[in-house]
DNA sequence: TTTCATTTGTTCGTATGTATT
DNA sequence: CAATACATACGAACAAATGAA
């Protein structure tokens, strides 16, 4: 299982930037770069590493969180869930 | 069945200002005055009517979407859902 | 108890994009 | 093509919850 290649704002794919910042962190995850239980990195974080504003980043939280990607605990932090469970 | 009072920013309730136009809106529902089927008024209409940015008023739409209580149709409205079915 | 740092949550105002009629 | 209506995205500021000091 290789590494996720770097998100690149100019690759094509989903017309969404958050769209695509979901996709990619969803990569992440499924990489093993995100355990199971990992909190995730700050909200405010990762819209810097992805260079968009905090609330195109929170969106893309968002959609992970519908797919049952993650949970996102109040002034705790974002948690990768575990497959099943 | 009376009519819902106006919404009064400075009213007492939920803290989050989305969150009682959520519930004014879903009063206003239940009071009949949108029935069934029937089209809100446009977001930025509402949002003039709650005197809200468009981003606080489409929250609220959201939560009333979660609520089940109206689905929103890109390019064409928001409509008011059917009790049950 | 109080304070502080951390992290997510809300709200504003504005601009631009996309889908439907 | 134009009008209408919802959708995405930006940047900034402030609020609220949590836990540790």
């Amino acid at each position: 299982m290789t590494a996720v290649p770097p998100y690149d704002p100019k690759a094509t794919g989903p017309s969404y930037v958050y769209m695509r910042i979901a996709d990619h962190l969803a990569a992440r995850i499924a990489a093993g770069e995100f355990p199971p239980d990992s909190m995730l990195p700050g909200e405010r974080a990762l819209a810097e590493e992805y260079e968009v504003a905090l609330n195109t980043l929170r969106r893309a939280i968002e959609e992970l969180t519908g797919r049952g990607l993650v949970v996102v605990l109040r002034a705790k932090g974002t948690f990768v869930t575990r497959p099943e469970g």
